[in-house]
DNA sequence: AGGGCTATAAGTGTCAACAATTCATCCCGG
DNA sequence: CCGGGATGAATTGTTGACACTTATAGCCCT
């Protein structure tokens, strides 16, 4: 149905997906040349695709050494939360200033309806649609680059360190409640206290998520890393 | 004394200063033979540099279309300069945090080693340098992803927009006097007023840009472009 | 036995040709 | 005179081979 695409845009899903089910595992080397054999491709398409998370800092990137696939080191993660408390924060405020009124009372909606299926069975599918809050959120903040940096790049890593970590799922009803903080201050057009409300929230997840991480050594400085697998 | 870099790191610098130079001017389509022939290399290497440039939203990609260097349009310029706000703002926020001293001090005398040249006579080395404290602060904010994003990916089309639409210079005097607020913010260790004043400064050099644009139909959606060079 | 050097192997960077797609032109019909 | 469709040219996507760099393994020397 949709046959546009190059075979360099489709390898970059696929290895997406390689890294997301951790056949490619943090620290694993990336092999043009084995991954091209493997998908049946010229190394050019693979190079392409390579190159492209080598871009959103997925892969490491040295001239001519071998690629790895980034590992969860603490100092990144704080990184990476920081840099959402700044983005999200703003696009909240933004959000906040701009989302009609339809918009907001249909996030209110997919708020309430996810948090009825919550209670319900479905345990595991709820990561994604917290996700599904915070980008819709994002989308309405009508600045199409802090869009594409935020869903584009950032949640992806986002994304591998929720699934590396394991760590997701016990601060479910303590998010929906600052969910709803939130929207209250989006509806009620407070744009400074919807970001204030999104940064004490993604700070908040931040601790949780590095709470749970393997070896916490936060300001070590140096890395000693995982040499072992 | 550095020859460890690849063909396609150099072409991209290349590519940049072309573009910066105008030779590649806004809306200039980006032909990789062409630019192949011109610099007596591959397509290979001319491909991947305008791959970064297109990772980094200087040129236009669309799968098999031709790529075109970006335009100057009201909108992009508005969501540049909210990222920025976003960003630096946070950064500037850091960076009260966590400059020492010394580092304080270093940044203090530039400021005013800059000013006194200032007074002088070198007029049109001003928007580096007022670039330079930018960019320091935004290196002392600890955090490499957003120094990566803002140094990296945003200052380039900053750079940019200023040489386009013609605005700096008027503004000196004024923006060393907010920049002087911000380093005292940061001395008196004060990263909510830090942050405050930074975005405050950003929003009124934004202004300052937009007011300088060409076509000013900032929220028409719809581009009707450059066609006639 | 251990450290450093060399040779081999593996992997990345580059190139030139081939295939697929889009853009420009021209011709035709209305 | 204008719009639509086919044709040819220009441009991008893909491929396999070759050149260069780095890593691994073995060897010699101390």
């Amino acid at each position: 149905m949709a046959p546009k695409a190059t075979l360099g845009d489709d390898l970059f899903e696929r290895l997406l997906e390689l890294i997301y089910s951790c056949e490619l595992p943090p620290g694993a080397i990336v092999n043009e040349s084995a991954l091209a054999a493997r998908f049946a491709v010229s190394r050019g398409p693979v190079r392409e695709a390579v190159r492209r998370l080598q871009g959103i800092q997925l892969v490491s990137r040295e001239p001519f050494m071998r690629a790895r696939v980034i590992t969860l080191e603490p100092r990144a993660v704080r990184e990476l939360f920081e840099m959402r408390e700044a983005l999200e924060g703003y696009a909240c405020r933004l959000a906040a200033q701009r989302m009609d009124a339809a918009e907001i009372e249909r996030l209110a909606a997919g708020l309430e309806h996810n948090r009825s299926r919550a209670l319900g069975g479905d345990e595991h599918q709820s990561p994604a649609e917290s996700f599904d809050f915070h980008e819709r959120i994002v989308r309405a903040s009508g600045n199409a680059r802090i869009v594409d940096t935020l869903c584009g790049d950032l949640y992806h890593l986002l994304r591998l360190y929720r699934r590396w970590s394991g760590a997701a799922g016990e601060r479910r009803s303590i998010a929906y409640t600052e969910h709803r903080q939130i929207l209250l201050a989006i509806r009620g057009r407070d744009g400074e206290l919807a970001e204030s409300l999104m940064r004490s929230h993604i700070a908040r997840a931040a601790e949780n998520v590095l709470r749970n991480l393997p070896a916490s050594a936060e300001d070590a400085g140096s890395d000693a890393g995982v040499s072992a697998a």
